[in-house]
Formats: C-alpha cells, sequence, structure tokens
RNA sequence: GCGGACGUGGUGGAAUCGGUAGACACAAGGGACUUAAAAUCCCUCGAUCCUAGAUCGUGCGGGUUCGAGUCCCGCCGUCCGCACCA
C-alpha cells in the first residue's frame, strides 16, 4: 500500500510554482550554467533558434527550448563542457510598424519586449548561460557585422548592382518575394511595381557549388532539408549556344541570340527559339512594334500568383526574326517572344525542342511549329515515332540528327559540345537557380550598411577605425519611407577619401544578415573582434541545433554561405565552414479551435468543455452559449487557438509545462495541446513526489551500505531501473524525447509496484534497492523537470545541487537478464512462449519448444520440417 | 506536374538489426476508499465468435522469406516542399 509510512500522514502535494522560483534563484546565484573556458574538455554546443522579440514566448518556444534544454542538461551531466546561450533576433519590421502606432522609438520597443520574454524564458528554467546574451540590434553586436561587411566587400563578396525589385509604392520600401501576395504589398495593399534599383549583393553565388556538395557531409541533418537546399541551389549543367540572327536591323552587340540548354544533344530537332518577354531583344524590337509592345505588356500583366502562372496558356509572338542553326546554314527557324520563359533564368532565351519538352511541345502546337523527334525509343523507328500530345523525355538512341544518328543521349551531348566548342558558337555552362542574396533593405530599423558615396570618388567604405555607423536615434516615423533618407546631420558626411561632402548609404541590412553569424558570436560574446579565433575553434561548430522548419532554406543557407565568407575574411578558422553538424527541426504546437454560435473565434481560456461520455459539449464561459469545437490546427493569432505558456507556468509549473511538451509526440512531428495531457503530466509530477516520499520512509538511508545479494524482487527493481537509465541516456542523445519520458513512466511504475508489495518494512536488500531506484529516478528526470529533480534531490538528503551532479552509469550486469522469454511459432504463427536460461544451447531450445504442448498438438505426431533457433528471441518450427 | 515524407486501437504514439504488434500515456467504462467530493489505488480496454479457446488484424492488392508494421512491386489516401529553371 503506497501510503504505509508515518501514521496518518498524507503527503503535502509538491508546490511547484513556488520552489520552481527557488531553483532558478539557486542556480543563478551559483552560476551554474556558466559555459566554462577550459578548452581541454570536450565540448558541446547546444543552440536553438534565437526568438525574434515579439514580447511574449509561445507553446513553440517552449518546445523548442525545452528540447535543447534536456540535451544541454543531459551533456552537462555526462561530463561536457556545455555551451547553450540565447540572444534576441531583434532587428526588423515589426518594431517600426509599433512605432508609427505608438509613436515610440523602435528601440523601446525592442528593449522593452526583450525584457519581458527573458522574465518568460527565465521562468522556464532553462539551462541557459546568460553571460552571453546579446541582441542583435545592440551597436555592441552591429559594430562587428558592419566589420564583417567591410571585410567581405575588400574580398569581393560584397558587391552593388541594379536589379529589379518589388517596390511598394505606398510604403516606399522594397518588398520580399513573400511579401508579395496577389501582386499587391502585404501591408499597404497597393499595387506592387517592378522597379529596377542599385542595391547591394552578397556573392553567395561564389560558393554554389561548395555548398550543393558539402549538403552530402551533412548527415546529422534531416535529409528534407538537404533535399530542399539542393533544390534551391538548383545546379544544372548545360551549354550557352550561339545563334546568328537574321531578318532585321539589328544592334551590333545583338547579331546573335545566346540560349541556354540542357538538352543540346535534340540541336537537330529545334523548331522555334524563343526569348523572354524582359529580354533587351525584346525591348529593342518593340520600340518599332506596337504590337510587340501589347504582347509585352499582357505578359507582365498576367502577374506573379502561382494560380496566374499555372493557368497561363502558352503565348508567344513572332518576332520576323529568324536564327540560323548552328550546324547548318541554310536552317532557320523563327524566332518568338513567348510568355513562358524568364530571364531570370539562363540568358532569358531558350530553344525549342519541340518533341522532347512539354512546354516547347505546347508551344509548337500551338503555332503548327515543326516537331520532329530526335531522340528514339528502343522499341521505335527514328521515321514512324510520333510523340503525340506528351514530349519524350525518356532515354533513346539519337536519330533525324545527321552525325549524332544512333548515340546515346550522353554520347550525342558530348559530341555537340565539343564541335560547338571548337567552332566557337557554344561553350560548357553551369547553371544555378540560386541567386545573389540582395540585402539591401529601404528600413531604419536594421544595421547600417557602412558605406559613403561621393560624387567624385563613387561607393566608398567607411574607415574601419570609424566604425560602428550608428543609427540615430532621434527619427520619427510620421512619413513613409526611411526616416534614415531624411535625417541629414546623419546623412551628410565627408568622403574618407577625398573629404569632400558626401552620403552615408541610408539602406540597412536584411535581418537574416544578423542570424547568419550569431551562433559565432556566441563563442566570444564579448571580444573586441567579431570573432575570437581559438574560441571559434573550440566551440563551433554547434553539435545540435534545434528550429523550425521554415528555416530549411534562407537562414540555414544563408548561414552556410556567412562560415565559409567568414573564414575567407580571417573571422573564422579553417575547418568550420559547416557552422551546424547536426539540425533537428521540430514539430509545431497545435490545439483544437473554439468558434462562438455568432462566429466569433474564442481563446481556448474562454471556452468550458464538459465531458458526457464519449461527447464532448462546449459552452462559452461569458454567456453559457454553445460552442462549435473545430480542427486542430496550428496555434495562431487569427484563429485564437492559444495557450499562453504565462498561464501553464504559474498554474502547473514550468516543469509540467516541459514534460507534457516532451511526452508523446515524436519530437519531429506536430504536438497537440491539450487540457487533459497537461493535467496527466501534473499528476505524474505529484506522483514522483510521492514516490520519492514513500522512498525515503521505506527506503535505506543515505549512508545504508550495499547489500552483497539481493532477492528475486529487489534484483527485478534493479533491472528495471538501470535499464531505464541505459535506454533513457541514450533516447536523450538521439532527441527521441517521448520515448525517454514513457521509459521514465515505466520506471516509476516500477518503483511503485516494488513499494506496494511491502507491508511493513521492505528487507534490507530491497530498502537499498528502493534507494538507490529514487535516486536514479531522481537524476533521469533531471534533464526534462529540473526544478522537481532538486527538489527530490534534497529530500534524498543531498545538500549538492543535481544540476552538478554526474550522470549515474548503469551496471551492465543488470541489463541483461538471466532468464529469457522466447516466443514459440508453428509456421510463423505465435503459439506459446517459452522460459529459459539465457545461456540455454539452441539445442536445449529447440528441444524444450518441441515439448511444448500447442507444439506437439499442431505437429500431430509427425517430424517437424525445419526448426529455426533465433538466440533469446524466437522458436518458429515448421510443420 | 515534379520531388519527399507518412499511413499502427476511441486518441497521441511504441516496436532502433526482418523475430511475441499495440510499450507508455490520454480518453472511456467498472470497482475500492469517503457522509460526500477531490485526490489516490485496483481492474477492463484492437475486432469477431455468448464462454473457453480460436480466428482475423499495422491504408489496399500482390511478392520475397521459416517468419513482414518493418524489405520489393503496383495502387489509394494524407501532409510538406518546389513549381513554366529550358
Amino acid at each position: 500500500m503506497i501510503s504505509s509510512g508515518a501514521p496518518g500522514m498524507a503527503t503535502e502535494r509538491y508546490n511547484a510554482v513556488d520552489r520552481e522560483k527557488h531553483w532558478q534563484k539557486t542556480w543563478t546565484e551559483r552560476d551554474v550554467f556558466r559555459a566554462g573556458d577550459d578548452y581541454s574538455k570536450p565540448k558541446c554546443y547546444v543552440l536553438e533558434m534565437f526568438p525574434y522579440p515579439s514580447g511574449r514566448i509561445h507553446m513553440g518556444h517552449v518546445r523548442n527550448y525545452a528540447m535543447g534544454d534536456v540535451l544541454a542538461r543531459y551533456k552537462r551531466a555526462k561530463g561536457f563542457n556545455v555551451l547553450h546561450p540565447m540572444g534576441w533576433d531583434a532587428f526588423g519590421m515589426p518594431a517600426e510598424n509599433a512605432a508609427m502606432e505608438n509613436k515610440t522609438h523602435p528601440g523601446t520597443w525592442t528593449y522593452a519586449n526583450i525584457e519581458a520574454m527573458k522574465t518568460q524564458l527565465k521562468s522556464m528554467g532553462l539551462s541557459l548561460d546568460w553571460n552571453r546574451e546579446f541582441a542583435t540590434c545592440n551597436v555592441d553586436y552591429y559594430q562587428h557585422q558592419q566589420k564583417l561587411f567591410l571585410d567581405m566587400y575588400a574580398k569581393g563578396l560584397a558587391y552593388r548592382k541594379s536589379s529589379k525589385v518589388n517596390w511598394d509604392p505606398v510604403d516606399h520600401t522594397v518588398l520580399a518575394n513573400e511579401q508579395v501576395i496577389d501582386g499587391r504589398g502585404w501591408r499597404s495593399g497597393a499595387l506592387v511595381e517592378q522597379r529596377e534599383l542599385t542595391q547591394w549583393f552578397f556573392k553567395i553565388t561564389e560558393y554554389a557549388d561548395d555548398l550543393l556538395e558539402a549538403l552530402q557531409g551533412l548527415e546529422d541533418w534531416p535529409s528534407k532539408v538537404r533535399t530542399m537546399q539542393a533544390n534551391w541551389i538548383g545546379r544544372s549543367e548545360g551549354m550557352l549556344i550561339n545563334w546568328p540572327l537574321e531578318g532585321a536591323k539589328l544592334p551590333d552587340e545583338q547579331q546573335s541570340l545566346e540560349i541556354f540548354t540542357t538538352r543540346h544533344d535534340t540541336i537537330f530537332g529545334a523548331s522555334f527559339m524563343a526569348i523572354s518577354p524582359e529580354h533587351p531583344l525584346a525591348t529593342h524590337l518593340a520600340r518599332s512594334s506596337e504590337d510587340l509592345t501589347a504582347f509585352i505588356t499582357e505578359c507582365q500583366r498576367i502577374g506573379t500568383s502561382l494560380e496566374a502562372v499555372e493557368k497561363a496558356e502558352k503565348k508567344g509572338f513572332d518576332t520576323g526574326l529568324v536564327a540560323v542553326h548552328p550546324f547548318d546554314p541554310e536552317w532557320k527557324v523563327p524566332v518568338y517572344v513567348a510568355n513562358f520563359v524568364l530571364m531570370g533564368y539562363g540568358t532569358g532565351a531558350v530553344f525549342g525542342s519541340a518533341a522532347h519538352d512539354q512546354r516547347d511541345l505546347d508551344f509548337a502546337q500551338k503555332y503548327g511549329l515543326k516537331i520532329l523527334p530526335v531522340v528514339i525509343p528502343e522499341d521505335q523507328d527514328s521515321t514512324t515515332f510520333d510523340v503525340g500530345r506528351e514530349a519524350y523525355i525518356g532515354p533513346g538512341k539519337l536519330g533525324n540528327s545527321r552525325f549524332l544518328d544512333g548515340m546515346a543521349v550522353k554520347d550525342a551531348m558530348e559530341d555537340v559540345a565539343r564541335r560547338l566548342e571548337k567552332a566557337g558558337q557554344g561553350k560548357r555552362q553551369v547553371n544555378y537557380r540560386l541567386r545573389d542574396w540582395g540585402l539591401s533593405r529601404q528600413r531604419y530599423w536594421g544595421c547600417p550598411i557602412p558605406m559613403i558615396h561621393c560624387d567624385d570618388c563613387g561607393v566608398v567604405p567607411v574607415p574601419a577605425a570609424e566604425l560602428p555607423v550608428k543609427l540615430p536615434e532621434d527619427v520619427t516615423f510620421d512619413k513613409p519611407g526611411n526616416p534614415l533618407d531624411r535625417h541629414d546631420s546623419w546623412l551628410k558626411v565627408d568622403c574618407p577619401s577625398c573629404g569632400k561632402a558626401a552620403r552615408r548609404e541610408t539602406d540597412t541590412m536584411d535581418t537574416f544578415v544578423d542570424s547568419s553569424w550569431y551562433f559565432a558570436r556566441f563563442s566570444a560574446s564579448d571580444s573586441a573582434e567579431p570573432t575570437d579565433l581559438e574560441a571559434a575553434a573550440y566551440w563551433m561548430p554547434v553539435d545540435q541545433y534545434i528550429g523550425g522548419i521554415e528555416h530549411a532554406i534562407l537562414h540555414l543557407l544563408y548561414s552556410r554561405f556567412f562560415a565559409r565568407a567568414m573564414i575567407e575574411t580571417g573571422h573564422l578558422p579553417q575547418g568550420t565552414k559547416e557552422p551546424f553538424k547536426a539540425l533537428f527541426t521540430q514539430g509545431m504546437v497545435i490545439h483544437e479551435t473554439y468558434k462562438s454560435s455568432d462566429g466569433r473565434w474564442l481563446l481556448p481560456v474562454e471556452v468550458d468543455i464538459k465531458e458526457a461520455g464519449e461527447q464532448r459539449v462546449a459552452t462559452e464561459l461569458a454567456n453559457g452559449q454553445p460552442v462549435t469545437i473545430g480542427p486542430i490546427e496550428k496555434m495562431s493569432k487569427s484563429r485564437k487557438n492559444l495557450v499562453d505558456p504565462d498561464d501553464i507556468i504559474t498554474g502547473y509549473g514550468a516543469d509540467c509545462a516541459r514534460w507534457f511538451m516532451l511526452s508523446d509526440s515524436p519530437p519531429e512531428r506536430d504536438v497537440i495541446w491539450t487540457e487533459s495531457g497537461v493535467a496527466g503530466a501534473s499528476r505524474f509530477i505529484q506522483r514522483i513526489w510521492r514516490l520519492v516520499h514513500e522512498i525515503i520512509d521505506q527506503g535505506a538511508a543515505q549512508s545504508a551500505a550495499k547489500p552483497a545479494i539481493f532477492s528475486d524482487g529487489a534484483l527485478e527493481l534493479r533491472r528495471s531501473v538501470h535499464k531505464a537509465l541505459h535506454q533513457v541516456g541514450q533516447n536523450i542523445e538521439g532527441l527521441r524525447f517521448n520515448v525517454a519520458v514513457a521509459q521514465l513512466y515505466e520506471a516509476a511504475n516500477a518503483v511503485q509496484s516494488a513499494l506496494a508489495a511491502y507491508d511493513k518494512k521492505p528487507t534490507d536488500d530491497m530498502a537499498w534497492a528502493l534507494r538507490e531506484a529514487g535516486e536514479i529516478m531522481v537524476q533521469l528526470i533531471g534533464p526534462m523537470m529540473p526544478h522537481l529533480a532538486e527538489e527530490c534531490w534534497l529530500l534524498l538528503g543531498y545538500h549538492s545541487i543535481l544540476a552538478e551532479q554526474p550522470w549515474p552509469d548503469a551496471e551492465a550486469a543488470l541489463l541483461v537478464d538471466d532468464i529469457v522469454t522466447i516466443a514459440v511459432q508453428v509456421n510463423g504463427k505465435r503459439r506459446d512462449e517459452l522460459t529459459i536460461a539465457r545461456s540455454a544451447s539452441n539445442d536445449d531450445v529447440q528441444a524444450a519448444a518441441l515439448q511444448l504442448e500447442p507444439v506437439v498438438k499442431a505437429l500431430a505426431g509427425k517430424a517437424p520440417k525445419k526448426v529455426i533457433v533465433v538466440p533469446q528471441r524466437i522458436v518458429n518450427v515448421v510443420a
């Protein structure tokens, strides 16, 4: 019986909220989680993606940080020097929007939010080294970013060029593609214009091949993310081919058309040339053709929405020009302006291989152009093969292709490439979908780009000694546009080169720049330089990075680029080009949605749910009206299916929130937040608390000597606990927190059963096993529920800090059973099981199995055809 | 359209190497304790056959194997990513 301890004494409930504060204070006072600077110790760098300081943490943060914290605490207990820092991704638009609404400075709003969120994070009891905290909006951080920029500029990794951008004419700013919705600005709703602007770029394409190839070495990244990055980089090998043009007066530089293709093997199947409506040749021709101008305008109007692109018919405009085939001066094909050719890829011009590309086939059929198959499938004949309505993109032999006839596709490509290169009409080319990274933003709340524009000297870098270029404080947001553009005293500056009056660059950096190297800064957050090479060499790479899948491409690719650029500029040591050794992308927190009878979304706390048998009936607390329970979705402000971490932490405690976040769902999948699940977690906390009290009553004293011999019951308990110890460790290392949680439940069940088996005081060996079990159990829950674990550790009589204790070692002898249970199958169906000594020989096992009644019955006196014995697992008798 | 992941009880999920499917938890039902409730404890809980025992059972259909949730082939469904990339 569980409460057979001190007479009539029911253990008081564990007051999580009160004790959690106490332990957080203790950890802080003792600076328990400060990363050590003994570089001879093995290190472990655990990092969760740092948050944007919106002002409040949400459940997604709780899940993310709970996972990282388990790993960090576990690794610390395993003897690693752990770096587990936290900071703030603090630049960006929301602060400016808030500034406009509240008439405050973006910094005021941001720093207030940071304070509020920091308090919340601290209430989670995370094992963070707050000594290394920084915010990217602080000049102590961004001045180093400016230094990185200057060094990258010096190496040609940052440059200026003119490019097309999405321009919001109301907000006076450039918008990212994802901020344009159906051709309109996401905030202003204004029709977005395409503008040609001179912007700053990082030369990420310089590393395209390396970024692609090195993905193969990232074995501890989800393959999904690696695939996404590979697709994003989009390497394709092909050729640039020049086609001389005829048929109109053309400018000297446009006497031929250069196209990019990956199917130069099909060059004898060419039936037309197609250029983008934005191609310079199209622009040139449009000057003398109203019809073409009208066509180009129409193409631009089709817009960028997915739907429009999907439905858009292939359309073209015959320019009247012809292009001359590189292998036959007599062969001429028409040149079209076509709506499906993208200016941003290759050269903005293609040749139409009608039989072997679906788009080209659609186009050729629409305009009645020649469709000549030149790659012939094995079972077809080149004179009769007809592709019909589906382009043939499979393997085959070349046909209808003169000197290429009979070749395989690969050989034909090689032959064409060699001949064209020799003739100077083409060259091999590797093309990438990846573009250089445009980092200019017409925004105030970002890192100033440390450049100066001088009428005489052009673009001049701010001398490193004059850094930082600080953001001016006295700005207003009452007018649209960038306040830096109208801040004269900041703007006007002498040219560092010639001393004449010049202007500062007023664009600031994309906030993705801030997050592309913060992990490196954490390795020496107080360094006078951007990084400290010795510290970086020790701490980098991040051993485990944890965050959302939404950053699978941009943030992670930019960071990989920055690591390379920082090596190039001497800010990171060689060998650290991959900043994140292991990556884990956690799932979202999802919740039911609730809608009131009159169609308003309701917060979970505004709804009362009654369980009536299988039925769940919801009513609105405020007025008793019925509420419709909707589908389970990602927590979002718009659906109001939000649970505030503060409510949970002040109600149930941080340990409870952490435990629930780690249980049940595998960490990479979505987890459903339910009230009953939290209540279950809370019950378990109280159960641990009671069990530890029971153990103090029933178990051995802290100083009791280990008995030489254990009875069966005690041995069984020790086996379960040591197995749990072994497996929980393995599962934490593998980030299988839900499985680790299940094993802890099992361990607790084993302890509880052992306790329940005694009415009176247990025997000495059992008493000792109970205390051992209690101590191990408490140490195992430590990484997940650190406050409860400290409290129980204290109860067990220790005056040390559990967070500083080493992880216990499992006794190897207890991990293997002497007696094993083996399933016995007949013809693959389980008929019985056999309990036998682990050391029993296969023959003994077989003999024992054949004597089992169900086996004898099934064999009906006949000899078995075959008996398969898998040691310690299974016996299969084939009848 | 292309690429990828996934599909197991009422629910979340476990089964790490092809070897006893459903661990653990949630929900539900029954019981004990209690004046009562809360809390706690005990029992049941994939389906079918009244029961014992058996049969079926990991989206569907095939296959490999002594043995398949796991491997192979073909479907169906769900989710995610990319999307006129030449």
